[in-house]
DNA sequence: CCACATTACTTCATCTGTCAAAGTAATATG
DNA sequence: CATATTACTTTGACAGATGAAGTAATGTGG
Protein backbone atom coordinates (compact mmCIF):
# COMPACT_ATOMS: atom_id res chain seq x y z
CA UNK A 1 0.00 0.00 0.00
CA UNK A 2 0.59 3.54 0.23
CA UNK A 3 3.52 5.41 -2.62
CA UNK A 4 1.38 3.77 -4.81
CA UNK A 5 0.87 6.89 -6.53
CA UNK A 6 3.85 9.71 -7.27
CA UNK A 7 3.06 12.06 -4.54
CA UNK A 8 4.04 14.64 -7.45
CA UNK A 9 0.60 13.69 -9.00
CA UNK A 10 -1.13 14.65 -5.11
CA UNK A 11 1.09 17.98 -4.97
CA UNK A 12 -0.88 20.80 -4.70
CA UNK A 13 -4.18 18.88 -3.59
CA UNK A 14 -2.92 18.31 0.11
CA UNK A 15 -4.63 21.17 2.00
CA UNK A 16 -7.85 20.47 0.06
CA UNK A 17 -7.82 16.96 1.10
CA UNK A 18 -7.22 17.90 4.81
CA UNK A 19 -10.24 20.51 4.81
CA UNK A 20 -12.50 18.12 3.21
CA UNK A 21 -11.61 15.54 6.35
CA UNK A 22 -11.83 18.95 8.53
CA UNK A 23 -15.66 19.87 6.81
CA UNK A 24 -16.72 16.58 8.21
CA UNK A 25 -16.01 17.11 11.90
CA UNK A 26 -13.18 18.52 14.12
CA UNK A 27 -10.16 16.05 14.51
CA UNK A 28 -6.08 15.61 15.21
CA UNK A 29 -3.13 14.73 13.40
CA UNK A 30 -2.96 10.95 13.58
CA UNK A 31 -6.30 10.20 13.31
CA UNK A 32 -6.51 12.22 9.84
CA UNK A 33 -3.37 10.12 8.92
CA UNK A 34 -5.55 7.63 9.26
CA UNK A 35 -8.22 8.71 7.21
CA UNK A 36 -7.00 9.55 4.16
CA UNK A 37 -5.11 6.12 3.91
CA UNK A 38 -8.44 4.94 4.19
CA UNK A 39 -10.35 7.33 1.91
CA UNK A 40 -7.89 6.61 -0.84
CA UNK A 41 -8.15 2.67 0.05
CA UNK A 42 -4.66 2.12 0.90
CA UNK A 43 -3.61 3.41 -2.14
CA UNK A 44 -1.80 6.76 -0.95
CA UNK A 45 -0.30 7.99 2.07
CA UNK A 46 0.27 11.13 3.33
CA UNK A 47 3.62 11.29 5.17
CA UNK A 48 3.34 12.41 8.67
CA UNK A 49 5.93 15.19 8.43
CA UNK A 50 4.14 16.40 5.42
CA UNK A 51 0.94 16.42 7.14
CA UNK A 52 2.42 18.32 10.22
CA UNK A 53 3.76 21.08 7.97
CA UNK A 54 0.32 21.70 6.40
CA UNK A 55 -1.15 22.10 9.49
CA UNK A 56 1.28 24.95 10.53
CA UNK A 57 0.76 26.83 6.70
CA UNK A 58 -3.07 26.14 7.29
CA UNK A 59 -3.12 27.90 10.69
CA UNK A 60 -0.89 30.61 9.80
CA UNK A 61 -3.26 31.48 6.65
CA UNK A 62 -6.51 30.89 9.42
CA UNK A 63 -7.93 28.35 7.60
CA UNK A 64 -7.72 26.26 10.75
CA UNK A 65 -7.70 26.27 14.51
CA UNK A 66 -6.17 23.96 16.84
CA UNK A 67 -7.16 23.53 20.34
CA UNK A 68 -5.30 20.59 22.85
CA UNK A 69 -7.73 17.32 23.70
CA UNK A 70 -8.93 17.07 27.07
CA UNK A 71 -7.71 13.63 27.76
CA UNK A 72 -7.18 13.56 31.45
CA UNK A 73 -5.43 10.61 31.34
CA UNK A 74 -2.65 9.89 28.70
CA UNK A 75 -1.82 10.42 24.84
CA UNK A 76 -2.26 14.25 24.50
CA UNK A 77 -4.23 14.95 21.09
CA UNK A 78 -3.95 18.56 18.94
CA UNK A 79 -7.14 19.19 17.39
CA UNK A 80 -8.21 21.23 14.23
CA UNK A 81 -11.21 22.66 13.34
CA UNK A 82 -11.62 24.16 9.86
CA UNK A 83 -12.57 28.15 10.25
CA UNK A 84 -15.20 29.80 7.34
CA UNK A 85 -12.21 31.01 5.65
CA UNK A 86 -11.50 27.49 5.21
CA UNK A 87 -14.55 26.38 4.18
CA UNK A 88 -14.43 29.17 1.69
CA UNK A 89 -11.28 28.08 0.64
CA UNK A 90 -12.15 24.14 0.14
CA UNK A 91 -15.05 25.37 -2.26
CA UNK A 92 -12.17 27.10 -4.29
CA UNK A 93 -9.81 24.61 -4.16
CA UNK A 94 -12.74 21.92 -5.32
CA UNK A 95 -13.62 23.90 -7.90
CA UNK A 96 -10.26 24.29 -9.55
CA UNK A 97 -9.69 20.92 -9.30
CA UNK A 98 -12.61 19.92 -11.37
CA UNK A 99 -11.36 22.37 -13.52
CA UNK A 100 -8.06 21.29 -13.69
CA UNK A 101 -8.83 17.43 -13.99
CA UNK A 102 -10.11 18.42 -17.26
CA UNK A 103 -7.58 20.46 -18.59
CA UNK A 104 -5.31 17.24 -17.35
CA UNK A 105 -7.84 14.83 -19.42
CA UNK A 106 -7.05 16.67 -22.39
CA UNK A 107 -3.66 17.57 -22.09
CA UNK A 108 -2.95 13.89 -21.58
CA UNK A 109 -4.69 11.79 -23.87
CA UNK A 110 -5.69 15.04 -25.93
CA UNK A 111 -5.19 14.12 -29.67
CA UNK A 112 -4.01 10.76 -29.32
CA UNK A 113 -3.00 9.20 -32.52
CA UNK A 114 -4.10 5.58 -31.90
CA UNK A 115 -7.37 7.42 -31.81
CA UNK A 116 -8.11 6.24 -28.15
CA UNK A 117 -10.16 9.29 -27.14
CA UNK B 1 -5.38 32.76 -20.09
CA UNK B 2 -2.96 31.23 -18.87
CA UNK B 3 -1.91 30.59 -15.29
CA UNK B 4 -5.59 30.05 -14.61
CA UNK B 5 -4.94 27.02 -12.96
CA UNK B 6 -2.05 26.11 -9.96
CA UNK B 7 1.12 24.76 -11.11
CA UNK B 8 1.14 22.64 -8.24
CA UNK B 9 -2.41 20.84 -9.70
CA UNK B 10 -0.17 19.90 -12.55
CA UNK B 11 3.24 19.22 -11.21
CA UNK B 12 3.92 15.82 -12.04
CA UNK B 13 2.40 15.53 -14.85
CA UNK B 14 4.55 17.78 -17.25
CA UNK B 15 6.67 15.09 -18.67
CA UNK B 16 3.70 13.11 -18.88
CA UNK B 17 2.17 15.87 -21.49
CA UNK B 18 5.36 16.52 -23.64
CA UNK B 19 5.37 13.19 -23.80
CA UNK B 20 1.38 12.97 -25.14
CA UNK B 21 2.62 16.13 -27.70
CA UNK B 22 5.41 14.13 -29.12
CA UNK B 23 3.83 11.13 -29.80
CA UNK B 24 1.97 12.75 -32.21
CA UNK B 25 5.06 13.69 -34.18
CA UNK B 26 8.67 15.37 -33.69
CA UNK B 27 8.13 18.89 -32.89
CA UNK B 28 10.57 21.95 -31.44
CA UNK B 29 10.30 23.60 -28.19
CA UNK B 30 8.26 26.70 -29.34
CA UNK B 31 6.08 24.26 -30.84
CA UNK B 32 5.01 22.34 -27.93
CA UNK B 33 4.76 25.81 -25.92
CA UNK B 34 1.93 27.22 -27.98
CA UNK B 35 0.56 23.55 -28.73
CA UNK B 36 0.08 22.99 -24.67
CA UNK B 37 -1.90 26.26 -24.29
CA UNK B 38 -4.36 24.96 -27.31
CA UNK B 39 -4.58 21.93 -26.34
CA UNK B 40 -5.49 23.42 -22.83
CA UNK B 41 -8.23 25.93 -24.43
CA UNK B 42 -6.13 28.84 -23.31
CA UNK B 43 -6.39 27.71 -19.45
CA UNK B 44 -2.63 26.66 -19.25
CA UNK B 45 0.57 27.66 -20.07
CA UNK B 46 3.36 25.29 -19.46
CA UNK B 47 6.28 28.44 -18.88
CA UNK B 48 9.12 28.60 -21.01
CA UNK B 49 11.63 27.66 -18.40
CA UNK B 50 9.19 24.87 -17.02
CA UNK B 51 9.71 23.11 -20.68
CA UNK B 52 13.37 23.65 -21.38
CA UNK B 53 14.47 21.84 -18.23
CA UNK B 54 12.40 19.07 -18.99
CA UNK B 55 14.13 18.38 -22.19
CA UNK B 56 17.30 18.36 -20.98
CA UNK B 57 15.97 15.51 -17.90
CA UNK B 58 13.63 14.04 -20.79
CA UNK B 59 16.74 13.61 -23.44
CA UNK B 60 18.78 12.69 -20.07
CA UNK B 61 16.73 9.80 -19.56
CA UNK B 62 16.37 8.52 -22.68
CA UNK B 63 12.90 9.26 -22.88
CA UNK B 64 13.86 11.54 -26.21
CA UNK B 65 16.24 12.20 -28.77
CA UNK B 66 17.10 15.82 -30.40
CA UNK B 67 18.34 17.39 -33.50
CA UNK B 68 19.01 20.26 -35.48
CA UNK B 69 16.68 21.35 -38.02
CA UNK B 70 17.81 22.51 -41.55
CA UNK B 71 16.35 25.61 -41.67
CA UNK B 72 19.13 27.12 -44.14
CA UNK B 73 17.86 30.54 -43.81
CA UNK B 74 17.23 32.09 -40.47
CA UNK B 75 15.66 30.83 -37.14
CA UNK B 76 17.36 26.94 -35.73
CA UNK B 77 15.17 24.81 -33.93
CA UNK B 78 15.54 22.19 -32.17
CA UNK B 79 13.69 18.91 -32.66
CA UNK B 80 12.29 16.82 -29.91
CA UNK B 81 11.45 12.79 -31.15
CA UNK B 82 10.37 10.76 -28.57
CA UNK B 83 12.21 7.11 -28.11
CA UNK B 84 11.18 3.55 -27.32
CA UNK B 85 11.68 4.02 -23.84
CA UNK B 86 9.56 7.47 -24.22
CA UNK B 87 6.71 5.78 -25.96
CA UNK B 88 6.60 3.20 -22.79
CA UNK B 89 6.89 5.68 -20.57
CA UNK B 90 3.83 7.85 -21.32
CA UNK B 91 1.90 4.79 -21.48
CA UNK B 92 2.92 4.15 -17.56
CA UNK B 93 2.18 7.85 -16.84
CA UNK B 94 -0.83 7.81 -18.52
CA UNK B 95 -2.25 4.78 -16.41
CA UNK B 96 -1.06 6.23 -13.29
CA UNK B 97 -2.76 9.38 -13.82
CA UNK B 98 -6.19 7.64 -14.17
CA UNK B 99 -5.64 5.57 -11.04
CA UNK B 100 -4.49 9.05 -9.24
CA UNK B 101 -7.49 11.09 -10.89
CA UNK B 102 -10.09 8.68 -9.37
CA UNK B 103 -8.08 8.88 -5.41
CA UNK B 104 -8.00 11.83 -5.66
CA UNK B 105 -11.76 12.67 -6.36
CA UNK B 106 -12.20 9.90 -3.89
CA UNK B 107 -9.90 12.57 -1.42
CA UNK B 108 -11.65 15.70 -2.14
CA UNK B 109 -15.16 15.27 -2.59
CA UNK B 110 -15.38 11.91 -0.53
CA UNK B 111 -17.22 11.52 2.66
CA UNK B 112 -18.90 14.99 1.61
CA UNK B 113 -21.43 16.14 4.07
CA UNK B 114 -23.52 18.08 2.25
CA UNK B 115 -24.47 14.78 0.31
CA UNK B 116 -23.27 16.05 -2.92
CA UNK B 117 -20.89 13.29 -3.67
C1' DC C 1 13.86 51.95 -43.16
C1' DC C 2 13.20 51.40 -38.48
C1' DA C 3 10.97 50.28 -34.04
C1' DC C 4 8.54 46.63 -32.09
C1' DA C 5 6.38 42.17 -31.86
C1' DT C 6 7.17 37.53 -32.37
C1' DT C 7 9.71 33.38 -32.92
C1' DA C 8 13.11 30.48 -30.71
C1' DC C 9 16.27 28.90 -27.46
C1' DT C 10 19.13 29.06 -22.93
C1' DT C 11 20.74 29.52 -18.12
C1' DC C 12 20.51 30.42 -13.32
C1' DA C 13 18.87 31.60 -8.86
C1' DT C 14 14.96 31.14 -6.01
C1' DC C 15 10.79 29.33 -3.99
C1' DT C 16 7.65 25.85 -2.33
C1' DG C 17 5.89 21.54 -0.98
C1' DT C 18 7.11 16.87 0.19
C1' DC C 19 9.39 13.73 2.89
C1' DA C 20 13.20 10.90 5.23
C1' DA C 21 15.02 10.76 9.49
C1' DA C 22 15.30 11.28 14.10
C1' DG C 23 13.32 12.19 18.25
C1' DT C 24 9.97 12.40 22.48
C1' DA C 25 6.48 10.17 25.18
C1' DA C 26 2.46 7.60 26.59
C1' DT C 27 -0.51 3.46 26.28
C1' DA C 28 -1.71 -1.24 24.94
C1' DT C 29 -0.55 -6.07 24.35
C1' DG C 30 1.32 -10.59 24.31
C1' DC D 1 8.75 -6.63 30.31
C1' DA D 2 9.66 -5.95 25.47
C1' DT D 3 7.44 -4.41 21.47
C1' DA D 4 3.92 -2.27 18.79
C1' DT D 5 1.07 1.48 18.30
C1' DT D 6 -0.63 5.97 19.11
C1' DA D 7 0.57 10.80 18.80
C1' DC D 8 3.12 14.83 17.90
C1' DT D 9 7.39 17.66 16.38
C1' DT D 10 11.46 19.55 13.97
C1' DT D 11 15.03 19.87 10.65
C1' DG D 12 17.56 19.32 6.55
C1' DA D 13 17.54 17.99 1.82
C1' DC D 14 15.67 17.54 -2.69
C1' DA D 15 13.09 18.09 -7.01
C1' DG D 16 10.31 20.53 -10.05
C1' DA D 17 8.43 25.00 -11.53
C1' DT D 18 9.34 29.52 -12.60
C1' DG D 19 10.86 34.60 -12.79
C1' DA D 20 14.13 37.05 -14.86
C1' DA D 21 17.42 38.07 -17.93
C1' DG D 22 19.67 37.29 -22.04
C1' DT D 23 20.83 36.18 -27.17
C1' DA D 24 19.43 36.34 -31.94
C1' DA D 25 16.80 36.16 -36.13
C1' DT D 26 12.59 37.26 -38.72
C1' DG D 27 8.20 39.60 -39.68
C1' DT D 28 5.40 43.83 -39.79
C1' DG D 29 3.16 48.29 -39.46
C1' DG D 30 3.88 52.99 -40.15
Amino acid sequence: MSGKISTDLIRGNTVTIILNVLRQGDSYGYEIYKRIIDLSDQQYELKEATLYTAFRRLEKDGLITSYWGDETQGGRRKYYRITENGIEKYEENRKEWEVAKDILNQLITGGDPDGRE
